[in-house]
RNA sequence: GGCGCUAUCGUCUAAGGGUUAGGACAAGGCCCUCUCAAGGCUUAAAUACGGGUUCGAAUCCCGUUAGCGCUACCA
């Protein structure tokens, strides 16, 4: 049974690299009919926020990501102690009394990095359980296996064989001396419990897997699969962050930008992984098709943004490219919805409406655009322009709009044949370039000096608007 | 510092012993055209460095350099 777990700790806001991993666990799941399960780690009563919480369910909901199962480690406190004191019992964890050092660590001085406190380490059991009977704090720490030259070594579904002296890892701690157990503890008593079987996860856990490896044994649980993702990093080199690289590293920002989520989707699933056949334009059912840990990289990938302008280029080419190939059915709720937080709304029928977001879309690039590029669709207040104003300005050409506007006027009937049969006719009679009115036209109408062929925008805009603004100019 | 991992155009990547090192974004040009996109064509742009192994290395090995990660009673 193959089960896989996205397990974030709520400590900030959901970030695109957090985002990214749940998307390639969903994908490997759906890939392979798995269990794909959300798993709260919020074992860090301090730095745990209910913002943070909330933002990983409107990221993940905003993606349309959906979960089989869902836990909260903080309710499972006792399925992670009892493990440890377990793996005391077999006698591969100890009782370490050193206090809690005051600021920062004095451990890994000189001589090296610090392993573990020998005076603790060969307590015996009576003198330790002596002392903790007397109430004296400790922290259990994983008596690490240090003779010998023993390796731990496993074999990584992304980076290949792994190994490393188990000499060389620390005496890691597995509770604290509150109580509590630590973050290896209590994800590992987890992912056993859960019987997960593949964790597939960033790379800054691939050195402390060698860790976990000893947990799982000493537990006598299953080895999962595991499978290290390439970080997403910042052009600078460093690893996102909000301190250093601000809201870009946050998955609302690609939302509030007016991203399509599966879009994003797709984007994200380019970061550090390929189809290998030079596809780029994927839909969710072409990547669940094509996911596989062959198709992992190992270097990390390089998220593109500057700073003033926090989207990827390429996040947006593939936007745009989703945004017009989608079916606009998909697409017309989302466009209404973005139209209705501008303020605006939508003043025709559906039919109106499905048939100009497919006119307009295909010069768009985000959602947002329909409400700004777009608004002189659904609204008779908008600004022209100034480069559009430029078009207005040409010699007779509010004129000739005013002239326009009268003949369609008369005119029974409103199509695009028909706005192109008198605008041509206008432009023969004067003698007048029909450039000149069909750009002007598209500045009265749309207030824009780019968009759709300007018969297209007469009919998305209609008799009557298209009329008034006409004659306006 | 120790340990681990990584290194192909500016960016995302393909090629895993033999290719003119391919594609995409971004940039430049041309075509199309009522504008702008889209689309088509096209230009520029890369195997970090040094040694091996081999008839032949981006590809395998070693070293160097650089970057990242871990080295917490954070996750």
């Amino acid at each position: 049974m193959l089960r896989v777990r996205f397990a974030p700790s709520p400590t900030g806001y959901l970030h695109i690299g957090s985002a990214r991993t749940f998307v390639f666990n969903w994908l490997y799941a759906r890939r392979n009919g798995g269990t794909m399960i959300l798993r709260i780690d919020d074992t860090d009563v301090e730095r745990n926020t209910q913002a943070s919480l909330d933002s990983i369910f409107d990221g993940l909901r905003w993606l349309g990501l959906e979960w089989d199962e869902l836990y909260h480690q903080s309710g499972r406190v006792d399925q992670h102690r009892a493990p440890a004191w377990e793996i005391f019992e077999k006698g591969n964890a100890y009782r370490d009394f050193t206090p809690a050092s005051a600021d920062g660590e004095e451990k890994g001085q000189e001589g090296g990095p610090w392993r573990f406190n020998p005076g603790m380490r060969e307590l015996t059991r009576q003198e330790s359980d002596r002392r903790a009977a007397a109430g004296e704090a400790f922290v259990l720490r994983f008596r690490v296996p240090r003779e010998g030259r023993r390796a731990i070594t496993f074999t990584d579904a992304v980076y290949g064989p792994q190994s490393k002296e188990a000499a060389g890892v620390e005496d890691f701690a597995l509770l604290r001396s509150n109580g509590m157990p630590t973050y290896h503890m209590a994800s590992c008593a987890d992912d056993a419990d859960l019987k997960i079987s593949h964790i597939i996860r960033g790379q800054d856990h691939l050195s402390n897997t060698f860790k976990h490896i000893l947990i799982f044994e000493a537990l006598g649980a299953a080895l999962p699969t595991f499978a290290h993702l390439p970080l997403l990093i910042a052009p600078d080199g460093a690893k996102l962050s909000k301190r250093r690289h601000g809201p870009v590293v946050s998955v609302t920002t690609y939302r509030d930008a007016g991203f399509l989520p599966h879009a994003f989707i797709n984007f994200l699933c380019l970061l550090g992984w390929s189809p290998k056949d030079n596809r780029e334009l994927m839909s969710r059912q072409e990547l669940i098709d094509a996911f596989s840990f062959e198709g992992i990289n190992r270097g990390n990938a390089v998220v593109n943004f500057k700073d003033g302008d926090p989207l990827d280029p390429k996040a947006a080419w593939l936007n745009g490219q989703h945004l017009r190939s989608m079916p606009v059915e998909e697409l017309a709720p989302l466009v209404r919805a973005t139209i209705e937080n501008a303020g605006l709304d939508v003043p025709y029928g559906e039919e109106w409406f499905l048939k100009t977001v497919e006119v307009i879309r295909s010069r768009f690039i985000t959602l947002k655009d329909f409400a700004t590029r777009g608004r002189a669709y659904f609204s008779d207040s908008f600004k022209i322009a100034p480069d559009a104003l430029a078009k207005l300005d040409e010699p007779g050409a509010r004129e000739l709009l005013r002239e326009l506007g009268a003949r369609l006027e008369k005119r029974d009937g409103f199509n695009e044949q028909i706005a192109e049969e008198e605008l041509r006719a206008l432009a023969a009679e004067r003698g007048e370039k029909a450039g000149v009115i069909i750009n002007a036209s598209r500045a009265a109408l749309s207030g824009q000096s780019v968009g759709p062929s300007v018969f297209a925008v007469f009919a998305a805009v209609g008799r009557e608007r298209a009329i008034a603004r006409l004659k306006k100019a």
